[in-house]
DNA sequence: TATTAATTAATGAATTTTCATTCATGGCTG
DNA sequence: CAGCCATGAATGAAAATTCATTAATTAATA
């Protein structure tokens, strides 16, 4: 097994994604992902040890992409307020822009959790962002002071993933990056009048 | 297979959820779920046509008991704001009684909107309260009118998802339904101070 | 430069494993 | 004894994984 990223890795990797994406998981056989990468069911075991593996290897990587681009987003922000809105902006762009990604990590997330946990796990890193946003928020004055930082986070990494998972669910017909603001402020002021 | 509700119906459905919570449908076998409720792996085909069928049943069988405290709930409220919160805390309540639910929930409901897409969907039946709810919010003008209602019911189901996400991955260490007025709170007035 | 050997990559048919599902059998009860 | 349940070993199907074989590439030799 190489363990390098050549070529074929990724292209094994995004005929992954498709068939993951299309029939979740637990339903993708070797042999689909192997035809819509264009290679042999044996040769995926060239580069992965196993199914289990091209799942694992396929977030990571993702992961790691992803994050990187979250966290420049967050550093060009001035104040909390507009670091939160760079994040989830740039949210909503990556998953808009990888719809088998969004798909793949709504929906197998908790299965990888399970059989790899010391996997870089995308919610925790997202977490420490919002925490750092938050406090970063309540210093400036611009957020309550009373706010249970863990709760909030949450509330706010659950909101978003509902709409992206709503837009999933509509196959992607409308446009996920409009979202972001109006989203923002419902964070920040709430639905009261 | 019977179709009613007997006593042996029911003790399988348990041992399934304790099953499918703790593996996962697709990595559970029908040994296990045999083995946890005390029959011979032939007797869940008396009862259930097959595998998908026991997660089908299971879900269904959980949502309409939900489904009818969630809507028991919301008639008591008076005005929005308190009928949101009495859902709230419904629905915070309800999982936290049930574990093994909200695990199934939160990892099994994709696919189960695949095999059977007639069910009756807690999430679909969740957004319609919230609509209503919202809407009767803006009339008492308690809620700003310039509300996307289809955003912010999606915001407040996702947000409450993810504190019960958190909840589950935390092995249910800490009280749920605590987090039901603070969760309101923020839906209500926001972040900003 | 042509020829052969050695190394590496890829193949896909054969094998193995894993389970869902079936069904012939046996016990229980009214 | 006749219908009803329940049993669990046997069956068959579906896929994951392996591995002997082939093809391609590189290095070595003369």
């Amino acid at each position: 097994m190489q363990k390098n990223k050549s070529e074929k890795y990724q292209i094994i990797l995004a005929g992954a994604g498709a068939v993951f994406a299309e029939h979740g998981f637990h339903k993708a056989t070797i042999s689909q992902i192997a035809a819509k990468a264009g290679v042999a069911d044996g040769t995926l075991y060239l580069y992965f040890k196993n199914k289990d593996d091209i799942l694992y290897q396929y977030i990571s990587y993702k992961t790691e992409i992803v994050f990187e681009k979250m966290r420049a987003a967050v550093e060009k922000g001035k104040n909390a307020e507009e670091k939160l809105r760079l994040l989830i902006r740039c949210h909503l762009e990556e998953f808009q822009s990888d719809k088998h990604m969004a798909v793949i990590f709504q929906s197998e997330a908790r299965y990888l959790r399970d059989i790899q946990s010391q996997i870089k796990d995308i919610s925790k890193m997202y977490l420490d962002l919002l925490s750092d946003i938050i406090e970063q928020g309540q210093i400036e004055g611009a957020m309550r002071q009373d706010l249970f930082v863990g709760l909030v986070k949450r509330f706010i990494l659950g909101a978003v993933e509902g709409v992206i998972s709503t837009w999933v669910s509509a196959e992607g017909r409308y446009d996920l990056v409009s979202m972001a603001d109006p989203l923002v402020d419902l964070y920040l002021t709430g639905v009261k009048g």
